[in-house]
DNA sequence: AGTCTAAGCCAAGCTTGTCG
DNA sequence: CGACAAGCTTGGCTTAGACT
């Protein structure tokens, strides 16, 4: 049945906010029988708000990828979710692909980021008691070996930009830890380990591979041999909307100061 | 800090529509 | 007509903000 017609009364869910129903003069109601009357119409108004933005949402995602309403009239809620999650991680990854493009600096800050964050990590360890000496030792070993083949990475020159790049498979992936540190004779990652189409060839810098954050940043992925099976990567985030930027001559290891903006960190 | 209240979220159960 | 999926209602719980 639909939900207009089992509408127990007539009175608009708007007319019966709270406000107006606690001046009843001849009948007052205590808090629990106004919150009662009033807790289902406002649910219903919820349940309408978010139905009319997915009906909404389904005219714009039908209409962005050029699909026939007409055919897809049965499209259900899960559809036009995922829909329109697929089709804004398509956009993101095209536009963050075009910002590199434009701006290689990207690449220069995620390494003074990436510096900073094992400094810090390495000033923990150094201080923190019960941690131990062998998984120390291979995380530091790990993040060294990171540093090294970060600062190895060069700038890309010239990469292009798919014309209609599909979604990429491991974005979306949970993000893996570090706790899976590789071990110190893995080879370097340099190939990526997506398993993606031949396009994403164009985003893959010096093995590691470039794709949008679901908040509108970078993320560099770093495919992690602890994970061989599936190729795990996990996932580096570089702000994209830093003001400073880092000429790609310079290395974050030797960079006197890094200003709090220009760098990436998780905390 | 403690209390109250409105609003929101969620899961369980119910209703409705669809299909074989 | 029964099975199933989708949508709706509702009660319980949580949260945020106002007030004391």
């Amino acid at each position: 049945m639909p939900a207009d017609l089992m509408e127990k009364n007539s009175s608009s869910p708007v007319a019966a906010t709270p406000a107006s129903m606690s001046n009843t003069p001849d009948k007052p109601k205590t808090a629990s029988e106004h919150r009662k009357s009033s807790k289902p119409i406002m649910e219903k108004r919820r349940r309408a708000r978010i139905n009319e933005s997915l009906g909404q949402l389904k005219t714009l995602i039908l209409d962005a990828l050029k699909k026939d309403s007409s055919r897809h009239s049965k499209l259900e809620k899960a559809d036009i979710l995922e829909m329109t999650v697929k089709h804004l991680r398509n956009l993101q990854r095209v536009q963050m692909t075009a910002a590199l493009s434009t701006d290689p600096s990207v690449l220069g800050k995620y390494r003074a980021g990436f510096s900073e964050c094992m400094n810090e990590v390495t000033r923990f360890l150094s201080t923190c008691e019960g941690v131990n000496t062998d998984v120390r030792t291979r995380l530091l070993g790990h993040l060294a070996n990171c540093m090294n083949q970060i600062n190895a990475m060069n700038y890309p020159t010239q990469p292009q930009i798919p014309a209609a790049a599909a979604p990429h498979p491991a974005y979306g992936q949970p993000l893996v830890q570090l706790q899976g540190a590789a071990p110190q004779s893995s080879p370097a990652p340099i190939a990526c380990k997506m398993g993606g189409p031949p396009v994403e060839a164009a985003k893959v810098y010096g093995g590691f591979q470039l794709v949008p954050a679901p908040d509108g940043q970078f993320a560099f992925l770093i495919t992690n041999p602890a994970f061989p099976h599936n190729g795990s990567v996990i996932p580096v985030y570089t702000n994209s909307n830093v003001g400073t930027a880092l000429p790609p001559s310079v290395s974050p290891s030797v960079m006197p100061s890094v200003t709090a903006d220009s760098v990436w960190r998780p905390w």
